[in-house]
DNA sequence: ATGCCTTTCCCAGAAAGA
């Protein structure tokens, strides 16, 4: 069984490259993030004509999440309770959604940028990820093979940074905000290592200034995944090639491959 | 060459991303 998670900034701009990549790939389960786009304009027939059930949990512009799964989904979450909103409880973002996928239960999160350590948006991410983290912890104790895995905007060691230099006094790398993914973590959840390709652990690598061939990126996007999942990764990997060529996303997959095969595909 | 930012609102340029 192949699972992934993938920021794909704007499904509807990268519609065609995540088709070609479903093909290629064959990817049992993905978790998708800032898909941008309404649920009631999500592209359910084109995954479908791929094999894919899919949910997404989306508001037009900005954010949304999705699952895109050839196990079928069941037990579909959207949201989460807790949300601590932005910029207050009356709106809540889309950020995060749910699902059981055969033998396995994910969760698709993409959590709040931060901006700045001085934006009230920082607070909110930290709030977010203290709300995200009793959710996790009764999911990863159930009975199922379980990871939350997405954006986390969260650098989680120096060493998923490029240049701890660059990003004194940035986001994504700051002491709360690794302590709040390290309380994800606490109680029994790996934090899935991809394998090191030319040197780096990175999915995010910044359009601008030719970052990406510079090696100038950041591991940001995670898999954090419970004994039972956890135990039978036979690989792990950042698909960089997805974030070459024409039109990419700024992430690149993380995808993984499990001994956990005997379900096999929904038709 | 892995290649110099992209996407959204929607038609102008600002906001957001991280």
């Amino acid at each position: 069984m192949r699972i992934a998670t993938w920021n794909v900034n704007s499904l509807p701009a990268r519609l065609p490259r995540l088709l070609e990549w479903l093909a290629l790939t064959e990817p049992d389960v993905v978790c998708l993030q800032e898909t941008k786009i309404a649920d009631d304009a999500f592209p359910t027939a084109e995954l479908a004509d791929l094999g894919y059930e899919s949910v997404g949990h989306g508001q037009g512009q900005w954010n949304g999440v999705a699952v895109l799964s050839r196990f079928g989904l069941v037990d579909v979450v959207r949201g989460m309770p807790g949300d601590p909103g932005w910029p207050d409880g009356s709106v809540l973002e889309a950020r995060t959604v749910a699902a059981t996928c055969g033998p396995v239960r994910v969760r698709s999160v993409y959590v709040p940028n931060g901006r700045s350590p001085q934006d009230p948006h920082y607070e909110y991410k930290l709030r977010w990820l203290a709300a995200l983290r009793p959710v996790v912890a009764a999911e990863a104790s159930g009975p199922l093979p379980y990871a939350v895995m997405g954006d986390f905007n969260v650098a989680p060691t120096d060493a998923d940074v490029w240049d701890p230099a660059a990003f004194v006094g940035a986001t994504h790398v700051t002491e709360p905000e690794r302590a709040a993914v390290a309380d994800l973590v606490t109680g029994g959840l790996t934090d899935v290592q991809p394998r090191i390709v030319k040197g780096q652990p990175f999915t995010y690598w910044d359009y601008r200034a030719g970052m990406f061939h510079k090696g100038m990126g950041m591991r940001i996007d995670l898999v954090l995944a419970n004994a039972a999942l956890a135990g039978v990764v036979r690989d792990a990997w950042v698909d960089r090639d997805a974030r070459k060529g024409k039109g990419p996303s700024d992430h690149a997959p993380v995808v993984l491959d499990l001994d956990l095969d005997s379900a096999g595909p929904v038709a």
